[in-house]
DNA sequence: TTGAAAGCGCTACCAT
DNA sequence: ATGGTAGCGCTTTCAA
């Protein structure tokens, strides 16, 4: 058996609050008593107050969760993901605050989640797709929490560190139409649920259930509607994950199709890297050049010559964190908008004969 | 105040017992009063049991803490350790664990760290340098944990998943050997403590205090020896950080000599990377072309065509969780060690004018 | 500077 | 199927 403070105590023959302040509050009993005590300690084989007791009592834990609304190891696949989780983690430790990663089970019918068994004093939510029920069970718990993007149930409690979507995306589709693209394709993830890879038909932008893809899709919108293209003319294209594959398989068949787009708005660089593999592995068959936008800018972006949105990834993730971890951090209204930047690089041209 | 499950109790007229039941173990009361008392809680807002009451007398918590012996972010910054994280995400996942992250303080002298305070089952330690101090509080907490190398101080308990460094590393000298060099460099991080960037005496290969860095360099020192080539003739490199800045920076000052080596073997793909960049910065001054070799095989060796050695860093992750996770797996030596390549690629070739 | 008392919120065992 | 009892190991008033 493990020995307890309580074991510590009688062998030293103090009571357990004198154990403990040797532990928490060394100020709080003489140097030579402290001594004394993490002697026999050590002679016991005690090793410091149990965690679990100690946050129970306390109230509180010293960590922060974060969540994938994915499975956890996307977390660790997507170069945007990572990036963000290094921010976080840079803010975490400059508190001594650990990370809990939950996975997120793909089956929720469980009983009790994750979610709901989580020891943390917070929760930081990269938003991929469904995290409503998440979401739910946080606020359930009262615990604070930060999520990547503005949601569309938030309440006033709700903090949320993004960007501005749809004039992100429109700056990078203004682009595009400004160098006189018409027919243009338009690719996200999981843009309607169990949604197959490639051409979707889309009422209109704002029917993108995922608040990003909603975001993007009608800056992209704006963007065209601009120029005299109207929401219908453009294709819109399905991934059915955020991954370079995917993102190839969403477009082969608009590009083995006869009249292929002249562009690719693509929601994410890794899916524009895929339809850039695509285009490559399409090649000589393809009538034309086409252009390929992505988002984010990952350092794949740039080797790739694709042209992107920036935004700051790692400061996401370390103001995240912040808004958690240092209340005075967070303005008023609990929102943080951050900058963005159209980053032209090749993987974008004019029209080809125009 | 929240409400406990005590008060659900109350509301509904039953034990605390039996609320417990209704949410743990839904199989010992009727699904009416089930039901009953679930209502009952959403009613008051309670969100279930609380976790950390939960793991306190429960005895456990089901969470793996991770812990790089480096700052926190370096695991989000280095392509291998990500892709190591990724393994072991997904044998959590599996197991409906959380991961806890925890940072280990450059400040070992608070009181009280971390790892300490850390609530987790076990522990997965990447090996990254100094984290003696931080494996004796784990097993002095009587954790289970497992490394990513062999310790040279482990007991019998100690359970790790590795690779044979040196026999790896001989595979990748003994490749540059048959290539005809000679004048040759290695090239680690953190060679010595302290050590700053740029060539080093080191005694011999065996002096390197941190195992990685010994097991590669005596696996180097195997092939040149025999070849003829004894230590003290081969040029050691220190780098004082594992990232490609640093490895550019450990080369610069031997590139600008006037004799530089032929070949540089770097302890990891990152550094080798850094070498190649240096490489490129000096261009046309070098009287001749450099081999280089790497270590790891991340994704980044392939593009640059770094000839290295692959091991396999999801799966080193994979089972290092699992190790932890599923008890049967564990071979009852406690060890894993997994198989490596060579990567032969274009960042090799016969020595100039041999 | 030290100790006694009073729980933190929950679950598991054993009865009924 | 349900309830009573007895802690899990610790910290924190408060009083001495």
């Amino acid at each position: 058996m493990k020995p307890t403070l309580q074991d510590v105590a009688d062998a030293v023959g103090v009571s357990r609050s004198t154990v403990s302040n040797a532990y928490s509050r060394p100020d709080q009993l003489s140097a030579a008593l402290r001594t004394k005590i993490l002697d026999a300690a050590r002679r016991l084989g005690y090793s410091g107050p149990n965690p679990t007791a100690r946050s129970l009592r306390r109230g509180f834990v010293g960590a922060l969760g974060v969540l994938f609304t994915s499975e956890l190891s996307y977390a660790f696949t997507d170069p945007f993901a990572v990036r963000f989780l290094a921010g976080v983690s840079r803010t975490a430790e400059r508190h001594g605050t650990s990370l809990l990663l939950v996975p997120l089970p793909a089956d929720r019918t469980r009983t009790r989640s994750v979610v709901e068994d989580a020891a943390v004093d917070g929760f930081c939510v990269y938003c991929v797709g469904d995290e409503d029920w998440a979401l739910r069970v946080i606020r359930d718990r009262g615990l604070p929490y930060v999520t990547t993007a503005a949601r569309p149930d938030a309440g006033p409690d709700d903090r949320y560190v993004g960007i501005d979507e749809r004039a992100a995306a429109r700056s990078v589709a203004d682009h595009v139409a400004a160098l006189g693209h018409r027919r243009v394709a338009v690719l996200g993830e999981t843009v309607l649920p169990d949604a197959p890879a490639g051409p979707l038909r889309l009422a209109d932008p704002g029917a993108a259930p995922h608040p990003t893809t909603r975001g993007r899709f009608t800056g992209f919108a704006d963007a065209f509607a601009a120029v005299g293209v109207a929401w219908p003319a453009i294709t819109v294209l399905n991934a059915t994950a955020n991954n370079r594959a995917a993102g190839a398989a969403a477009v082969a068949s608009v590009l083995a199709g006869d009249d292929p787009p002249t562009a690719v708005l693509a929601c994410s660089d890794v899916l524009a890297l895929g339809v850039l593999d695509a285009l490559a592995a399409a090649g000589p068959r393809l009538p034309r050049p086409v252009s390929v936008t992505g988002f984010d800018d990952i350092a794949e972006a740039a080797a790739a010559g694709l042209t992107t949105v920036r935004q700051p990834a790692e400061e996401k993730g370390r103001l995240a964190a912040a808004l958690l971890l240092e209340p005075p951090a967070a303005p008023a209204d609990g929102h943080l908008v951050l900058p963005t930047d159209l980053v032209v690089r090749t993987s974008t041209g004019p029209v080809p004969g125009s």
